[in-house]
DNA sequence: GCTCCTCTGTTGCTTATCCAACAAAAATCG
DNA sequence: CGATTTTTGTTGGATAAGCAACAGAGGAGC
């Protein structure tokens, strides 16, 4: 059994089970507690799975924090359509609008300090932005002095920062007006590789 | 595998995972349509379980209605710790209610016409409140010239019969009332097994 | 009558999960 | 610090669940 990490589509309904169950189980805990306090036994146990089949889906909680991650992140870009469309400017503000605010939540219902897993949502966010900006510069003609890879992995990194920083701000102005701001930055970035 | 029907206790994981779904998936089905129109491809499907396993476990939907109304009832006897107590009016009084209302929701929330299933939870209700009182008359001195045996069939007859005649009636009285005229008639026949 | 289709049980084989046991690392406590 | 307990990964063998295929029963429509 492997931990084939992209095509979670047609897979054995054990392993869809198993792993759901898993990830609900450790939904619940971090909630409760810190992350560090979250035992694999305390998970294992609440989702009613055995042990050692946890270690045949993740080689440690880390992997399974990650996973969440990503599944969480996917939900939300699949919930706004963003991941079957084109690229621009609204749903560029949608896209970025939907890291701010997975940012806040994700940090604000885990009971664990910031710095423990703010890591690992980062290369995941960023990841999965850099993905969907590579897709939508993808579907354009590109004549440029900028590769999109340049182009996408700069956006990305630039959103997720000023993602956090919003979400790090005492006095926070409006997500709105924030997004308003910083758009017409991001979208430099990316007009750079287009015609 | 087998269907070992009682001990529902140190079952392996994948065997309660499997029957639960088995039984939620049921359990939604029933509500939207008619018991004889559902199939085991529907109960399997909408339970992610493979239609194969589920014959590893009921033998057809009939042993799956009646596995889910023997779970239901224990529940409700559970839920008021009936099945941890003693022989008394007042319990008594309880286990009557319950049946009462038992019969009325499980008939109402089903869009079955009635008289397909109701055999079904005629037998697991009967049967039950058969166990359960044996258990009561069990822990008392008995000295009579019925047995106990006799007197928990008849009373079990007695409450399942009227119960659905209460369910039945148009112009229905209040529950309580229904119950505090009937007791006594139950508790009769108890009464003549004890010293 | 006939065909077409769906549902039903059942089968042999594959794969995932369970379980108990283990040694080693890490945490806890006095 | 040492001693005890918990947690961690890992293993081999047992068992449940998945899967594809099959023949047969029943229904719908012609």
């Amino acid at each position: 059994m492997l931990i084939n990490a992209l095509p979670e589509e047609k897979l054995d309904p054990r392993v869809k089970r198993t792993r759901q169950l898993l990830e609900e189980a450790f939904s619940e805990l971090i909630q409760e507690k810190d992350f560090q306090s979250i035992s694999i036994q305390d998970i294992t146990v609440r989702a009613g799975i055995n042990r050692a089949t946890f270690y045949a889906h993740f080689p440690d909680k880390y992997a399974l924090l990650d996973y969440k991650i990503r599944q969480d992140f996917r939900a939300e870009i699949e919930k706004r359509t963003l991941s079957a469309c084109h690229f621009s400017g609204e749903n560029l503000r949608v896209l970025i609008f939907a890291v701010c605010e997975f940012v806040g939540t994700t940090n604000h219902q885990c009971k664990s300090p910031r710095g423990k897993f703010e890591p690992f949502m980062e290369a995941q966010v960023k990841g999965q932005v850099k993905d969907l900006l590579l897709t939508w510069l993808g579907q354009m003609e590109i004549n440029s002095r900028v590769s999109p890879e340049i182009a996408a992995t700069a956006a990305s990194w630039a959103i997720y920062g000023l993602a956090q920083y919003w979400n790090w701000e005492k006095e926070r102005i409006a997500l709105e007006e924030f997004v308003e701001q910083i758009l017409p930055l991001v979208e430099a970035h990316l007009q750079l590789s287009r015609v």
